[in-house]
DNA sequence: ACGGTACATGTCAAAAATGACATGTCAAGA
DNA sequence: TCTTGACATGTCATTTTTGACATGTACCGT
């Protein structure tokens, strides 16, 4: 249940209506968690009830903007420090690097290669955001998410790299 | 749909029944793709059902082995080399490295230990694998993905690192 | 004035995933 | 012989997630 959670730790970092929380989840939760407006509002609903979150403005075209209450804010501690996390992930791109070795030599470049167009076009984002990023505004903190998310990118690209330059090697599951 | 390819997958690498392949979600497929035995048994039935697996042999305890079938094969590699790629993924993880600098300085640091010391267990582990590994039995091609584990790995211990070191300094969302 | 686009919120059926329940076998050690 | 634990397969109610449907508003450019 980390939706609950991670719509709890947005509204920590600002009150927010559904739709920005949306864009929120689109644009910088999607390598963690995603999720549609069609949970998100349901989700604020049951927030609200629960006592967690609660409606503090109404703005243009029946906007509602959220913010976290004290008990939500209890909740989101209680459940960053004492929960027990669960490491486990969902990623289909891990799965099909994982199973990337089955293909032939041919096949099996065109996918690393596809990969690594991906992750050079992540590396550039991140590293616009980097640059663009003025230490006075709120985010001081998240710039080391951003320097992470660019060295494992970077990890990423060099391992694509070899793996591209190492094709021809003797193969895995393939006949 | 990934849970179906992965099956497919770990087929293609080899025959297997239901509880191996549950073993195996868990042990290797775990940072990608997770699955219990409750999905992979019905799954492995829909998949005999579409022809694109077939029972290839009963053992002991009712067990029944399955294997891969032409069309099945066939199916697996037009998912991996022509489908559109997912780039999304699921991490409770993540999220919590997301939503941490909105803790308190000590709690902030007490999680991040917590996960620095996962994360060194984690290399540990892929380090034994990696030096356990002889290169004549079958996997040598995934010695490349248990030196991608490691490589993250470390990027994400060296980061954790620098974090605790840093510990202090100004917040994020904290008054 | 009109049309397009971004803003904004909602519902709902269907699909995917979880956790609990249920049942039984085989081997090893006490 | 008995009991424990790993092996082995299944179902099912509930929860979570997706994708489609549905509706309406405010702003901008022509």
């Amino acid at each position: 249940m980390s939706l609950r959670h991670a719509v709890l730790g947005l509204l920590e970092r600002r009150p927010s209506t559904g739709y920005e929380l949306t864009q929120t989840f689109d644009r910088s939760l999607r390598t963690s968690w995603q999720a549609r407006h069609s949970q998100i509002y349901p989700e604020l609903a049951k927030l609200e009830a629960a006592g967690l979150v609660e409606v503090v403005g109404h703005g243009a075209r029946g906007s509602k903007t959220y913010a976290i209450t004290p008990a939500g804010r209890a909740e989101l501690r209680r459940w960053l420090v004492e929960a027990q996390p669960d490491r486990s992930q969902r990623s289909e791109s891990g799965l099909r690097l994982f199973l990337t070795p089955l293909l032939d030599q041919a096949d099996r470049r065109a996918t690393y290669e596809r990969d690594l167009a991906h992750v050079e076009h992540e590396l550039t984002a991140l590293e616009e955001l980097r640059s663009g990023m003025e230490p006075t505004t709120d985010p001081e903190v998240f710039a080391a998410q951003v320097e992470l998310g660019i060295r494992i990118n970077s990890v990423l690209r060099d391992w694509l790299l070899e793996q591209i330059e190492t094709a021809g090697e003797p193969e895995g599951a393939d006949q």
